[in-house]
DNA sequence: CCTTTATATGAACATTTATTCATATGTTCA
DNA sequence: TGAACATATGAATAAATGTTCATATAAAGG
């Protein structure tokens, strides 16, 4: 059987991800580098509910922080994650596909 | 911005795989088809606590179930699964490597 | 300096999720 | 049929998680 503290690893980083804020926010990072306010504005997320999520992302090291000034800048700390979410997404469209079929 | 819907069927998907139990039993799983008290017995975790877990697995359509007698044989419903699962421990692999060489 | 703007954060609260406990269901076999 | 075993399930409980609200911190400009 395969160790713990790996499953717990392993679990936590796929708890980033399955939650709908923080993929929303991860898209958005998708395209380039933004402040908080931005995310705010195209998430459509309250300041706070963003702040606290890019906490955990920060803290996670999925994103990275950037300060210009009064604004934060955050961007994807690496290039890993958009593959992630790629993968993901061919997988719920290839089983969308799938039931087409079968049901 | 991405669909709502969308979203949550990805939210949806990366949970799945963010419960140290459920891995556990995708992980003896991968292995080939165990019945229920195989799981168990391999797991250390509980039988009710296995059930509830193989249940969702089921409804979210990871795994198959084949009935022979009294017990209730489970197997991965597709090869995806192990695709994803070694993904994922590839992915923390190397965070550990690079945190090896930053910190 | 004081105000405005941007972001972060703590506490409270609500929701979700996982486990346990007790028990139901279903199968086999004597 | 009824005892024994395998699995499933509902309710209760505990723990984790995400949001909001209020407020703190910090930078910029007048």
């Amino acid at each position: 059987m395969i160790k713990e503290d790996i499953l717990f690893d392993l679990a936590t980083f796929y708890k980033v991800f399955s939650d709908e804020t923080r993929l929303k926010i991860l898209f958005v990072l998708l395209d380039h580098a933004y402040c908080v306010g931005e995310i705010v504005e195209k998430t459509q997320v309250s300041q706070s509910a963003v702040s606290h999520q890019l906490r955990t992302l920060r803290q996670l090291n999925l994103v990275k922080v950037k300060k210009e000034g009064k604004e934060v800048y955050y961007q994807l700390s690496d290039h890993h994650i958009a593959i992630i979410l790629e993968y993901g997404l061919n997988h719920i469209n290839e089983r969308g596909k799938e039931n087409e079929k079968e049901d």
